[in-house]
DNA sequence: TTTTATATTGCAACCGATTGCAACAACATT
DNA sequence: AATGTTGTTGCAATCGGTTGCAATATAAAA
């Protein structure tokens, strides 16, 4: 266990001060190029490290960045997560990454944690259960930023990252009636989430513009894991009459609905069409090829962390930016393509 | 912007010294119990958080587990990931998360983060690139204990948290040569990670026992993307007698081998039977389902942490673990069972 | 009543970097 | 020669909690 070498020792081993070693290291312009030339070369020979929690403690500023996602282990999230470490990363900033596991509780004990780690900004995709937010107010009260992405909720101090919910699955949802459907189901999530409320709405206005009834019925309201989408195909083949197309929340629901329907014989997209959301790696692996709206998560973790960034830096004060909308659209593939020409 | 609460506030509150309050919060047995709870609760009402910043500056701890991950977004990294969230989340260690992207030069720079950031612990698994893990010395020479997983290197301070992977190549290689396979290609990546090479180990030993040649041009190193799943596809079918078998290293190229071969016309298992590695969910996706060793992530992530936490707790000092081997098993599905009956 | 053990509490130094303000030197200006 | 300017450097306080050691109070033992 060797000992640390702090700026003291180098002030000691030059005659000089702590201040201007500490200035030197930071680049600071008041100090002679030769001494901080000095400065810094005895800092790398003696393997100095700057520790972070004194500055930091001095500094009331910590460089890093909490994030708290609904869980870890998904395509969509994972990308996310990726391109936020390296924007994050980019910037000098690091990343404290917790899950909330879709539980409201366990959601407010991570932003307990992050407030206690004293993050400089926070990035929060809610969990299914959130019903309300009271858990970032210390953080808003602060004056810690505190961005929301994915899956957001509106605050008049807080932005929100997204792509356009209800336009995608407007696009979807008029995309399958073009191709004929005409009973299509929408298979959704907890509708608290923004998401999920959107898209619904998008599914609506699209029957509606399409002269397509609207059945409440018709929307199945499941937690859109893999057993979820065996069970909503198990109660579509048992509708009568039955449904022709269905546009489901995301990829993973959407095709293990797909399969379990191709297990009882029906044919798709020709008995029924199909479409999902987020354009993750199985949507190109099934048979026939899933129609599915291209969720751009990389980009998505890239810009929450760049937009926070400029906050932290005081850039956005004035232009107070309340909501970033990414481009998103919608691959037609062969789960939904009845007609070779379209 | 309010004022932060301090155990300074507190101690004057309660006309106590800060060292009677720093001692109360953190539940010390030489304070009284009456005066535990009354600052204790005044803390609660006042809102006091504690300055992590301060304390692990003192402390000289920081509570706090470095991760470095080739990549964040792939299902079986992002498992892991989730598994290890989850046991720090537990053991109130918070994780910061940085990505090599498969180069030396990142997995350098991140170390040397990880390293400015005093993290208690390091768990590493190694990019492709890497050769050498001299920029790990540092850690290994301050006495901060840093564990390999899934990509190891032996190094006699370190703990390597693996599965068998000779053991699994063999059992996939043995299962394709009883279902008849005579001429077994192997498509794998960078044999300088332990990973490869011991499948590729597990590979020869089973053509061994099974009386199997072995054929140097058989052994396809890659990057194991989707595109070299798709070129080695195209490999192997100019391949003259045509190869009968395919082990891949990972499920991804293995499934878009497997649909490029479909679309030339082979059939599999008949013409082709085809063995993955990971569970990945594309695996149950394709059709034929994808034969494949079970690589169980989330259960390496909470090991490895598990791990972790206990060498920081200094309780496996004494039996120095060197190497904690995680069950795998092979999943077999009909890519690969020609045979109905096994 | 005196001595000894035990329970509580506080003093003061410390962790290491940062920063407002003052000091000082060297040089230019009037 | 007196004053102003610019460039460098250092003093000392500060951030907020932690901890070895000493001090005091209280109870138990002699």
């Amino acid at each position: 266990m060797e000992k640390e070498i702090t700026i003291y020792d180098i002030a000691r081993e030059l005659a000089l001060s702590p201040t201007t070693v500490s200035r030197a290291l930071n680049n600071h312009p008041a100090v002679n190029k030769n001494t901080k030339q000095k400065i810094c070369d005895i800092a790398v020979q003696m393997g100095y490290r700057s520790n972070i929690f004194a500055s930091n403690l001095r500094k009331q500023r910590t460089n890093t960045i909490g994030v708290i996602v609904p869980r870890l282990n998904s395509p969509f999230m994972s990308s996310v997560m990726a391109g936020m470490e390296k924007e994050a990363n980019n910037a000098d900033y690091n990343l404290i990454i917790t899950q909330s596991l879709e539980t409201m509780q366990k959601e407010i004990a991570n932003a307990r944690t992050m407030f206690d780690s004293r993050v400089d900004g926070l990035l929060v995709s809610l969990a299914y259960e959130t019903d309300s937010i009271e858990h970032f107010e210390p953080f808003i009260s602060k004056g810690t930023p505190v961005i929301f992405y994915d899956r957001v909720i509106e605050h008049n101090k807080c932005t929100n990252v997204v792509i356009d919910n209800l336009q995608a699955a407007h696009k979807a949802t008029t995309h399958l009636a073009k191709q004929g459907c005409k009973r299509i189901v929408h298979i959704t999530a907890d509708l608290k989430r923004n998401v999920y409320a959107d898209r619904l709405k998008g599914y609506k206005y699209a029957l509606l513009d399409n002269n397509l009834p609207f059945e409440e019925s018709y929307v199945m309201v499941t937690n859109l894991s893999e057993e979820a989408g065996i069970e909503a195909a198990q109660q579509i083949l048992q509708m009568n009459p039955r449904p022709d197309g269905i546009f489901v929340s995301n990829d993973t629901a959407a095709v293990s609905c797909m399969k379990e329907l191709q297990k009882a014989g029906m044919v798709i997209p020709n008995d029924i069409a199909i479409v999902g959301f987020n354009n993750d790696p199985i949507s190109r692996v099934i048979e026939p090829n899933l129609t599915t709206v291209n969720y751009p998560g990389y980009e998505m973790g890239e810009v929450a962390v760049r937009s926070l960034i400029h906050h932290l830096n005081g850039l956005s004060d004035i232009i107070i930016t309340n909501t970033i909308t990414l481009r998103s659209d919608l691959i037609i593939r062969g789960s939904s393509l009845r007609t070779k020409i379209e």
